[in-house]
DNA sequence: AATAACTTGCACAGTAACGTGCAAGTTATT
DNA sequence: AATAACTTGCACGTTACTGTGCAAGTTATT
């Protein structure tokens, strides 16, 4: 609670368990959305009656999660830019998918669930700057021109979910779900996979930057 | 109840209101998949109470329509053959997309959740009739070689359910939506745009029926 | 018309959560 | 060391369902 009209500060360690509930709730609910305030209390080492003391709600908890979490993934996304749609829309996927991978569960219920609204706020510039894109790869004829430009900036959004779903049941390392994630997306606004492959290695910005200090990688 | 032992048969509209309680659960639960069965009950002009006559408990009445829809599902798209895989694809993404499109939340719940493994039981020949297909068309280059076949062939069914999805929200005729699930499929194969369109045009097998008899369509 | 086969409404128990009030404890701050 | 700021455990009320027993209906079948 904030002490509003007392005489002396807030203790230091109510804000650290805050924070300690809210990476609780970004574990647990990661592994069940579905997961009980008991659950997430416990992981974070601390008694489901003390979780009211910091969150009104559940929702509220939730909803304190999913916007700290949109807003950090919509300033990230933000910074993208390149004069190529193409390149755009690559570096767009490339970075959401090592900004969520870690929240891969949480990411899809915010974007799906009932917060999907409120999340839809937070992301819309993003969403804009996904139409931007594609809008302009279609004028430019570097994207297919069979869809309409919402529809497939949908799909393009609804195809980086299913990346990241996929990734969930089926582990993959974060450099090759990085290209997958570009690949896909590449794909769904209508590059051949030949082309999209070249097309990825034939701009330094879309390379793996492990790759640049160590050219020598094995395998 | 099935009356076992009884010397009478059972009454003809038990039997019809067994049907009458699946349809309706069929309409709520694609409106809403967790609805109540007081709402399934009442859609079927019956009690609540007399759910339990006809079926053991919820996840029974969820079993039973998830099941024979998937039967349905399965034996529709075993049908399909044809020597070359990606128009073999393309014809289960279409015959798909023509099966479900009407149920498209069960679907999309069937697939996804608690029921998932039983699904994929029924499903699980038209699994391998998709992983053939691909890996087929890997081997004589109709499809991308950079992706495995397994993660494309998840990737091909979680496409074809995003298609679901998004018209489920977004409509579309079932016309445009059919061609959408063989498209995108197609581009998740790893064909570019042009292609893909040229590719289902050229296919006589992959046109839409309507404009068979009726060439003159206006619009 | 008799009656078995169904349906219905109601009451009730069960479940699995959420959210709250309060008294007693612990701990950081002053 | 005093004390405000937290945490805790427990009891309790609430909600929104599921599933059952039973007595009193209604209706198809014979």
């Amino acid at each position: 609670m904030i002490a509003t009209t007392s005489r002396r500060a807030p203790r230091r360690d109510s804000a650290e368990n805050r924070e300690s509930l809210l990476a609780a709730a970004r574990v647990v609910f990661n592994r069940d959305p579905n997961a009980s305030l008991e659950t997430v209390a416990a992981q974070a080492g601390l008694s489901r009656r003390s979780v009211y003391g910091h969150f009104a709600n559940r929702d509220d908890l939730l909803l304190e999660l999913v916007t700290t979490g949109a807003r950090r993934v919509a300033s990230a996304l933000q910074s993208v830019s390149h004069p190529d749609p193409l390149t755009r829309l690559a570096l767009i996927a490339s970075k959401l998918w090592r900004e969520v991978e870690s929240v891969r569960v949480i990411a899809v219920v915010a974007v799906r669930g009932s917060l999907a609204h409120h999340t839809a706020d937070i992301l819309g510039a993003i969403r804009f700057h996904v139409r931007t894109a594609i809008s302009e790869g279609q004028a430019d004829g570097s994207m297919r021109r069979d869809v309409p430009t919402e529809r497939l900036a949908r799909l393009v959004e609804e195809t980086a979910l299913v990346v990241l779903e996929d990734s969930t049941e089926h582990p993959l390392s974060a450099r090759d779900g990085d290209r997958l994630a570009m690949l896909m997306t590449l794909a769904i606004v209508g590059l051949g996979w030949r082309d999209a492959d070249a097309f990825i290695d034939s701009k330094p910005e879309l390379a793996w930057p492990e790759s640049q200090p160590n050219p020598g990688l094995r395998h």
